[in-house]
Order: structure tokens, then C-alpha cells, then sequence
DNA sequence: TCAATCACG
DNA sequence: ACGTACGTGATTGAA
């Protein structure tokens, strides 16, 4: 196992951007630390959150998780629920492009980096090591970036001549996510935008320009900005369906973050049945696509366990 | 005031 | 031949 090496400067960032100022804005009425949620900051439309961020507490140094630890429930009688959406960015490509090989992995449950890996490197799920796992979940990510080969060896630290034939495999594979992407600039070059599931649109005044490094971002803005921001569409939609819902139940338990795929409650012990139950359906049926949308959820006393 | 660095999805 | 993975916010230190 590599051990996570805690370096002075992420000591120095830790103390200086979480320890150091969160106690002081804790609320003194209530004893709460409030956020403020930016609803129109993005390029995307996602949500931003400032004054602080709530969406940027640390959670993948030891130290950094011993911060996210400290983030409780409001009492005795309280949980945190978390309930993130499961690879929702790759679940709106496969639906989106409607790639029958994505869809099918999807559709049958299987898990999409394993079930990619089988397929990009000719095997069978069972087949599939730790790394040949890792790689395909890199370019699954990458995918979503409009990552090159040349990004893709530099992230695995492989020769460009092995990322590009992964690539070449995984089109393969995904033809008509190939086809969507290139379909999808395609028409980002004749409209000047894209858009969402839900229409809302992401300007790119650059995707005609000769310059091709700086065509080349907006090409990547084209592929990623419809994935991106459907997906913020979908939270979005879903929280407004978990708070009518609450209300109806009239429950005390509270929705209090968002960190674009993932809504955290702050949960009665006596709600927790109605409040798993509610949340899930709220978030997996906010939109009907052609791939189900899954949530994995988890209760405990602090933010990181429930996560 | 701004770039670099780091935190998160 | 070019550069090369999207979206944010906070802190620091040089200009």
C-alpha cells in the first residue's frame, strides 16, 4: 500500500483554510456553521458554495478526514445521511450518446469501471486486475474531460503509444460514445452552444477559433459542459422533489449541503425510515432516462462516516 | 491584483 | 506543429 505522505504545505493548507477559520463562524444563535450556495456562478450550473465552501472539506488525507469528522449531527437524537448519486456523470453519457454497450452495463448492474476494463482489454469481468481496473475508471474520467492520449499516459504514466491504443479499444468498444462526442462538437460549431438535458445552454464563442489550442478548450467545454451540467440539473431537480416531499410528511429532520452529487440531511431517529425511503425515490426518479440513475446512501453521527 | 497551489466533485 | 482533463473557492506571496 502507498502511504498518503502528509507534506508541510498540505499541513499548512489544512490549518489555514479549514482549522484555523471554521470554528470562528460558527453561528452563535444557532451553533452552526452556514454556507451561502451561488446559484448563478457556474459555467456549467452547478451550484458554487463561498463564505465559506462547504463544498471542498477535505476527505482524502488522514488529517483532512479528521476535519470532515467534525462536521456532526444537530444532537443526541440526530444522524447526517449522505446519499450520493452513483457514477452519474458516465450514467447521462451512456444516455445521452445511447451507446448500447454502456447502457447494457448499466442496465444490468454490473460495475462500469470492471465491466469497461473487460472490454478495452479482451477479458472477462473475472479476469480483470486491480490496475487493468484503475486504468479503465482513468479513461472513463478522461472521457468525460475530453481527455487526449497524451493526458491519459501522463495520468497513468504510460508510454502515449499504450494510452492510444487504450483509447483505440475503448472507442472500439463505445463506438457510439465516439460518435456522440463528435456529433456533439459537431454541432457545438454550427449552434455556437450546447445544452443540457434540460435545455439550459453553455455558450462557447470559441469553438470556431483558427487558434487550435484555444479551440481546443472549447472543444472540451462542448463534451464535458452537457454531461456536467445535466447531472447538476438532475440534483437540482431532485431537491426540489426531497423538500416538497419532506414537507408533506411534515418531517423535522433537515436537507442541509449539497456538493453537486451528493445532499446530506440532517435526520430525526425517529425519520429515518420514512427520510432513506423518501430521499431515494426523490433522487433516482428526478428524471427518466434511458439508464437507471442508483444512489448510495449511509447514516452515521459524523460527515465522514456517513459518507 | 493575480498566479500558483491546494481543497473538493 | 501546436498543447494536451472539466467545474469551483480560499490562501499565500510576488508584482
Amino acid at each position: 500500500m502507498q502511504m498518503a505522505t502528509i507534506t508541510p504545505e498540505i499541513l499548512k493548507k489544512l490549518k489555514s483554510t479549514y482549522v484555523d477559520p471554521l470554528p470562528t463562524l460558527v453561528d452563535k444563535v444557532d451553533g452552526r456553521i452556514h454556507t451561502s450556495f451561488m446559484q448563478t456562478v457556474t459555467a456549467t450550473g452547478r451550484l458554487s458554495s463561498n463564505n465559506p465552501n462547504l463544498q471542498n472539506i477535505p476527505i482524502r488525507s488522514e488529517k483532512g478526514k479528521e476535519i470532515r469528522k467534525a462536521f456532526v449531527a444537530r444532537g443526541e437524537d440526530y444522524s447526517l445521511m449522505s446519499v450520493d448519486y452513483s457514477q452519474i456523470e458516465l450514467r447521462i453519457i451512456a444516455a445521452l450518446s445511447n451507446d448500447p454497450n454502456m447502457v447494457e452495463a448499466f442496465q444490468k448492474g454490473h460495475d462500469i469501471h470492471t465491466a469497461t476494463a473487460a472490454k478495452v482489454f479482451h477479458l472477462t469481468p473475472e479476469e480483470v486486475s486491480k490496475d487493468q481496473r484503475s486504468a479503465a475508471k482513468a479513461v472513463n474520467f478522461g472521457i468525460i474531460y475530453g481527455q487526449s492520449a497524451f493526458g491519459l499516459a501522463q495520468n497513468l504514466n504510460i508510454s502515449r503509444k499504450e494510452a492510444k491504443e487504450i483509447i483505440d479499444n475503448y472507442f472500439a468498444q463505445y463506438g457510439t460514445i465516439k460518435e456522440y462526442m463528435d456529433g456533439t462538437v459537431a454541432k457545438a460549431r454550427e449552434n455556437g452552444y450546447v445544452e443540457t438535458i434540460m435545455k439550459r445552454r453553455r455558450y462557447l464563442p470559441d469553438i470556431n477559433s483558427t487558434n487550435a489550442i484555444v479551440r481546443g478548450y472549447a472543444e472540451r467545454n462542448a463534451i464535458n459542459a452537457p454531461i456536467q451540467g445535466s447531472a447538476a440539473d438532475i440534483i437540482k431537480l431532485a431537491m426540489v422533489a426531497v423538500r416538497k416531499e419532506m414537507q408533506k410528511q411534515q418531517l423535522q429532520s433537515k436537507m442541509i449541503l449539497q456538493v453537486h452529487d451528493e445532499l446530506i440531511f440532517d435526520v430525526h431517529k425517529e425519520e429515518v425510515d420514512q427520510m432513506k425511503t423518501l430521499v431515494k425515490s426523490a433522487m433516482e426518479n428526478a428524471v427518466q432516462l434511458t439508464v437507471p440513475m442508483e444512489v448510495e446512501m449511509e447514516l452515521a453521527k459524523n460527515w465522514l462516516e456517513a459518507h
